[in-house]
DNA sequence: GTAATATACTACTAGTCTGATAGGATATAT
DNA sequence: ATATATCCTATCAGACTAGTAGTATATTAC
């Protein structure tokens, strides 16, 4: 039940792409450089990533990827769900995307898995949501912009 | 990142398994017609939920499976981590079977994204590991007996 | 001993997903 | 034009999932 590379490939990306907002774009190959990843490979993700709305591309000499937004109003809960769906332990206790089982015999709403697994979706969605890029790009990099490197 | 159906059968059926703890064995036959799940397949979950130490077998006439300690002392979460692995989100935040990632270029101790999915996991653990299977029979059934049907 | 019942064990399979790799098309700056 | 960079699609090996199937083995009842 681990999080797919792509989602953790993108939130190690990320933080990168958030000390150059309103800055310069930054290009896939050097992004695969930094954290040693694919370039092609990243290249997928981050294009999924544009898609989705969170980057802006653009295209040729001294191209890259920005940041559509700022880092503060990015939740990690919505980079894991753009790569590997919602948060909820079953389809059912999803929040974002709640999706029944026809084969499943148990009543939608008293269901007691269901009722639990709510709960580990909320405790899960406790620590993503809250934990905006911004804070997280901190906590990656620690407050001095020299430390980008 | 949803949990497999091994999971959510073995959760499904092992309230049964409690009501009837101390008592008579409960075929698969018995239990699968009750749960609505295919019989072959859940003889290799309670198949396995005998190697890891959760329930023991007897065969022939009015055999079947029964509880082999109480349903106290049964977490949710052992449950699943004898079927889907870890309640980590990565390999490197478990702490029941921690494993670094050798492809990682971050410090193991010190690394921002294994602190955070440590945080998703404990609180994850937080209902899984507390829950133990008498109090979720209970939520599954109520504290009548006669419910069992 | 034999038949019926039930678990034990192993093999197999179709379909899906993952983590890439590869190559050509398109847009942009110099 | 040329170099740079994203864009888009196809392909692929390997692993995993959710079953299905069949045979072997142990236990009970007659």
């Amino acid at each position: 039940m681990f999080l797919s590379k792509k989602s953790i490939y993108a939130m190690r990306v990320l933080p990168h792409l958030a000390r150059s907002y309103g800055k310069q774009p930054l290009s896939v190959a050097y992004l695969a450089d930094k954290e040693n990843i694919s370039a092609k490979y990243l290249e997928q993700i981050l294009s999924t990533l544009r898609k989705d709305g969170f980057l802006i591309s653009e295209r040729g000499k001294d191209g890259g990827y920005l940041l559509r937004v700022p880092p503060g109003e990015i939740s990690l809960g919505d980079i894991i769900r753009a790569f590997d769906g919602p948060l909820a332990p079953i389809p059912c206790a999803s929040r974002t995307a709640p999706h029944r089982d026809n084969d499943c015999p148990y009543p939608f709403e008293t269901c007691w898995l269901r009722r639990l697994m709510l709960r580990v979706r909320d405790n899960v969605s406790d620590v993503l949501d809250k934990e905006s890029l911004a804070e997280m790009t901190v906590e990656a990099m620690g407050n001095n912009k020299k430390k980008i490197k």
